[in-house]
DNA sequence: TAACAATATATCGTGTACGACATAATCCGT
DNA sequence: ACGGATTATGTCGTACACGATATATTGTTA
């Protein structure tokens, strides 16, 4: 067989599986915030900037509209958010924190570090986990559009 | 807010993104096979080593059956593959490649290169390449159960 | 200003992911 | 040899992802 189709050359492989490995390590951490990651990463967003417009979210977690608005609609179920249409343009849909949504940052905020500890076992030096991160967001930087 | 909970400071929320970028790049190579991604690399595993159970499968792929038989279905369904129930296990399926799933081979032997231009941009030293493998290698062995 | 292009968001259909549960075949101790 | 535990796979329900399309507003231009 080729060379270069097998598993373990893959990067992208690699990747994919890492991905969906870490997802399963949030889920006991983020199940009792009844939170999935998607919906998790939506409220990282808002917290930092409250009231942000559909398509400001979808910029900032790289997600289009189509995969964004259930996850917003499930999170309005929920009583996290509220969206409100139409400000100055009717077209647009703000996306607001309610009271639970804005409670819920101070029993997140002890996730990263749990999380870090699962994934990095023994702590690794910064270098290396700086050189990690510089990786993966030069990758994001080649493929987005 | 939590430092620890911007945006800016997840490694996870960029292996995210970039774990899903990059399965985006792919679809326009595998689209003209036919392919989704979970299918290309169950075939990277059968080009490998055919006949393999579903179980060998899912071990490889780290993959369990509530996602893989799905794929399998429709693998099956699009003759790539075959499943044969209980040779001496009655329990156990094995799946194996058609004619078609084994000629798909040849016309998949360029995609790893292309990807890789693509997520490269420029070329990178095989070191850093190296270290980057070897912090996702050492992420899903921590992680997986 | 009426028609038409552009924009912001939503909807729809297909294909994963994955926890929980179901089913069927084998194993194992008595 | 038989009944319960174990094992291999499958099914079901929910929640993403994402391409394609629809809808509703706003801009724009003749």
């Amino acid at each position: 067989m080729y060379e270069q189709l097998k598993l373990d050359n893959q990067v992208c492989f690699r990747l994919y599986t890492a991905s969906r490995l870490v997802t399963q390590a949030y889920r006991p951490l983020l199940e009792p915030l009844g939170l999935t990651y998607p919906q998790y990463i939506v409220l990282l967003a808002l917290w930092e900037k409250d009231n942000q417009l559909v398509g400001e979210l979808g910029q900032r977690l790289m997600l289009d509209t189509n995969t964004l608005t259930p996850i917003l609609q499930r999170m309005e179920r929920n009583g996290l958010i509220v969206r409100t249409r139409g400000i100055a343009d009717g077209r647009q849909t703000l996306v607001s924190l309610t009271r639970d949504g804005v409670h819920l940052e101070e029993r997140a905020k002890d996730i990263p570090a749990c999380l870090t500890r699962t994934w990095q076992g023994e702590p690794m030096p910064n270098e290396q986990i700086a050189g990690f991160i510089g990786m993966l967001d030069s990758m994001i930087n080649n493929l987005k559009k």
